[in-house]
DNA sequence: CTGAAAGCGCTAACAA
DNA sequence: TTGTTAGCGCTTTCAG
C-alpha cells in the first residue's frame, strides 16, 4: 500500500486501483508521525519569532512560510515575546520534533543565546541578529550602513541638529548597529554628539511618542529633525510632534526605519529605509531548505540591500 | 527509563540516578514523534490564516499562541494568503499530523468550505467567520450591531450623507454583516441609500485609497464622513482625503474598525470600533482545549463585544 | 520495584 | 510485480 501512495514505479494498475478504492472507503489518511519516524526526517522548519505582531516580522514569516509550503514543508511557530526562557524551550520542542531547521528571528543573542544556538543539532539560520561567536550563518540588513547613510543624508539636507530615538542596544542590528550608524556619521562630519538628542524607546509607538517628548524637554536646542530607529518610534515621534502643535516637515521633520506598509499611507508619509523583508523571508526559506539538504552551505553571511524612501515628513 | 523521564511513581533513587546520569552523558532528547505515536495524541494545534501580516489576525494569533505555550502546546502555522486550495491542504496536513485541534481564522466561508470543515475529524473552531451549515463551533465579534452603532451615531452627531467602504462580501462579517449594518442604520431613520456612497475596497490601505478616490468623484454630493469597514481602509481614504486637501474631520470625517495600534498614532487619531482580538485568541485557545479534552464544549456560539471610540478623526 | 516485550503506523528490505 | 517482515523510538503491560 504504501507503494501506491508513494507512487513508487512498477505497480500493476489492477493493484493501484485496489487500494485506492479500499483507502477511500476506509477514509484513509496518512499518520506523518509514523511516516517520519521511520523516514527520520519531518516537514517541518520551526520559526523563533519575539513578537509577530512586528509588521517586519510578520512580512518576513508570511513570506518565509509561503516559500516552504511550495516545498511541501510546514511551519511551527513559536512567539517569544523575547522572553529568553520562551526561546529556548522552543529550540528544545523544535529539536525534539526533529524539525528540519530553525530559523531565529528574536531581538537578541546574549551569551546565553550563543551556546544554546551552537549547540543546537539540527540546521539554524539566525535572521537580522549576529554574534561573533555563532557558528551558524546569519541573514541581515546592512543596518550600520543604511543608518549612517540616513545621517549623511540629513546632514547633506541642512539638519545639523538631529535627534536620534534608538532601539535598545541589546537587539544589535536595530538597536545598536542603527545607533552607531547614528553616531559616526556625525562624527565623521565633526559634530559633536549631544546627549539629549539621543532617547531611547522600545519597539512601540507608545515608547517612541515618550522618547521624542524627552527630546524636545532636554534638548539645548530643538532638534530640525527627530530620526527614529523604527517607523513605529517614528510614527509614535510623529504623534508627539503633531500632539505639541510642531509643523512636520517644516518645523522638524521625521525620518523612520523600515518602511512598513502603514509609511507611505501617514500624513505626512514616513520617509523611512526600505528594507525587503518579503526577500529576506524568502531566500532564508531557500537556504535553510539547502543547509537541510547539505548539512551546510559554505555560507557565512548573507547581506541585503537597502534604499532610502524620501517622502513628506521629511524633504 | 521512560519511567523516570516522566515522574512516574515508584522507582528507586538509585535507578533514577542512573538513568539520569545517562541522559546527560548520551545528550539524549526525546523523539516527540516516537512518543506521539505509541500515546496517540499530539500537542500541537493547527492554526490556518488568511494573512498575518494584518494586524487583527496576527494579535489574535500572538494571544491565541501564547496561551497554547502555557498549556505545552505547539502551533503549527498555516498562512494561505486566502487561497482556498492552500486552506484545504492545511486541513489534511493539520489532520494527517494528527493536531489536536485547529483554528480557522480564514475571511470566507464557501460552501466547499463547509464540506471540508465539517468533514474534519479533529476539533474545529471557526473565527471571526460563520455560516449556517457549518457544524462546529464559532467564536464573533458582532459585527452587524456594532456598524449599525457606528452608523447611528454618526447620525446623532449629525452626519446625514455618510460614504462607506465595503470589504468583500464574501467575508460575512468584516464584509458582508459590517455593510449591513451601514445600510440597515440608514433605512432605519428613512436615509435612502445612494449607491455613489458605497464603494468597495479588498484588505489594504491601496484599495482604500481608491475607493474613497471613486467615493469623492462619483458622490451627486460630498458625503460628510467616510466610515471604511476595516483601519487599513479608513487609513487609506484619510490619505486620499489629504492629498486632496480635504481637512480632516472639519470637511470630512473618518471612522474605521477594528482599533489598530497605529489607530490612536495617526494624525489625526482615528476613531474607530476597538475590537479586543487579544481576548479573543486567550478565549479560543481555551476553548479548543476544552473541546480537545472533552469532545465537544456544548457551545455553539461565543460573541464577544465590543466599544466605540471617538478621536481626532471624527468627533 | 524493575527488566523485558509488545505494538503504535509507517517504510524499506527481503522474499516469493 | 507483490506480500511479508523488521524496526523507527517510545510507552504500556506483563512478568519477574
Amino acid at each position: 500500500m504504501s507503494r501506491v501512495l508513494n507512487r513508487k514505479p512498477n505497480i500493476s494498475p489492477e493493484v493501484q486501483k485496489r487500494v485506492n478504492d479500499s483507502i477511500k472507503k476506509l477514509d484513509y489518511r496518512v499518520n506523518l508521525r509514523a511516516k517520519g519516524l521511520v523516514q527520520k526526517s519531518s516537514d517541518i522548519i520551526g520559526v523563533i519569532a519575539s513578537d509577530i505582531t512586528n509588521p517586519p516580522i510578520s512580512q518576513f514569516i508570511e513570506a518565509f512560510a509561503s516559500r516552504l509550503h511550495e516545498n511541501s514543508l510546514g511551519i511551527l511557530l513559536g512567539n517569544s515575546g523575547n522572553d529568553i526562557r520562551k526561546e529556548f524551550e522552543f529550540i528544545d520542542l523544535f529539536v525534539e520534533r526533529k524539525a528540519r531547521g530553525i530559523i531565529y528571528t528574536g531581538k537578541e543573542i546574549t551569551e546565553e543565546h550563543v551556546h544554546k544556538l551552537n549547540d543546537c543539532p539540527i540546521p539554524l539560520l539566525v535572521v537580522s541578529q549576529e554574534h561573533e561567536q555563532l557558528k551558524c550563518p546569519v541573514v541581515v540588513f546592512d543596518n550600520y550602513q543604511a543608518s549612517y547613510d540616513v545621517v549623511r543624508l540629513l546632514l547633506e539636507k541642512g539638519h545639523s541638529r538631529i535627534g536620534f530615538i534608538s532601539c535598545p542596544i541589546e537587539d544589535k542590528h536595530a538597536g545598536l548597529l542603527r545607533q552607531r550608524g547614528y553616531r559616526n556619521a556625525l562624527k565623521d562630519v565633526g559634530i559633536a554628539f549631544e546627549e539629549p538628542l539621543l532617547q531611547y524607546a522600545d519597539f512601540t509607538m507608545e515608547s517612541g511618542y515618550l522618547a521624542a517628548e524627552r527630546i524636545l524637554e532636554q534638548a539645548k536646542e530643538l532638534p530640525t529633525v527627530i530620526y527614529g530607529a523604527t517607523d513605529q518610534i517614528a510614527i509614535g515621534a510623529l504623534k508627539c510632534l503633531r500632539d505639541k502643535s510642531f509643523r512636520v516637515p517644516d518645523d522638524i521633520a521625521i525620518f523612520g526605519f523600515d518602511n512598513i506598509p502603514v509609511a507611505s499611507k501617514l500624513v505626512p508619509s514616513l520617509s523611512s529605509v526600505n528594507l525587503d523583508h518579503y526577500e529576506m523571508g524568502y531566500f532564508s526559506a531557500d537556504m535553510l531548505l539547502k543547509m537541510a539538504e547539505t548539512s551546510g552551505v559554505g555560507i557565512k553571511k548573507v547581506i541585503f540591500s537597502h534604499s532610502i524612501i524620501l517622502r513628506e515628513s521629511c524633504r
